[in-house]
DNA sequence: ACAAGTACTGACTTAATTGTAAGCACCTAC
DNA sequence: GTAGGTGCTTACAATTAAGTCAGTACTTGT
């Protein structure tokens, strides 16, 4: 993994939701857990093979957590962690910065609609 | 550059501070202006090509501003915008958010010492 | 000439991350 | 057999980001 520098607050922060996908699987879940499949088709563009490294870094990060059911089909789903919670407050905060500068901010990579 | 999907305010947040370094660089600049020469030695580990790289993105997308100065040596501040004014507030979050959680979080690179 | 200061830039390499296209296992239904 | 559902895993390829090691320009000082 990356070696964050910095403040060792914000090195700490910034490897939780690095990369292109932690952040949004990590809002994705803000609400409720949520399962595999439902995580796939809720973050378009996301393959399940990296959909699936990022849920277990994240579960070893303790971000999140994985439950496991015994049901057939087989039932997993992913649940935040109050880490992972309170970090989502960020994300959230994150996420309304975009929207009040998405008009400021040039040259700046498009999001899917949403 | 990489496309961030999502929801488009945290698509559009996320790529603001997409990398490796560009988070705490704004960070290096939120109570003053600083210049080139400071911030590459304030922040260990980065390089001159990169830092040079991440300030003109930073510029580009109106997080930060360039002044040049009719000086002898050179003198280029760079200084942060409103929107990344506002942006270093939820990167402050981050930072605490990770103070908060470092015994929390299992198996996260560590941030070099601040 | 050398050294120091300032702020970069370019060629090339290395590392990290993500993507593609299979495949696996189990069950149920037709 | 086929199809569908569930949740992954693997081999290999492609893309992106960062790093290394030069180099540029200007001035001043020894």
């Amino acid at each position: 993994m990356r070696q964050y520098p910095a403040a060792c607050g914000l090195g700490i922060a910034l490897a939780a939701i690095s990369g292109k996908w932690k952040a949004t699987i990590l809002w994705e879940l803000h609400s409720r857990p949520v399962r595999f499949g439902e995580l796939r088709r809720r973050i378009p563009g996301i393959s399940e093979k990296v959909l699936s490294e990022q849920l277990r870094a994240m579960e070893t990060d303790g971000l999140i957590r994985r439950d496991v059911y015994d049901e057939v089909p087989p039932r997993v789903e992913y649940a935040v962690t109050p880490a992972g919670a309170s970090l989502n407050a960020t994300v959230h905060a994150l996420a309304e910065w975009g929207l009040e500068h998405v008009s400021d901010i040039r040259a700046m990579a498009t999001a899917g609609g949403r």
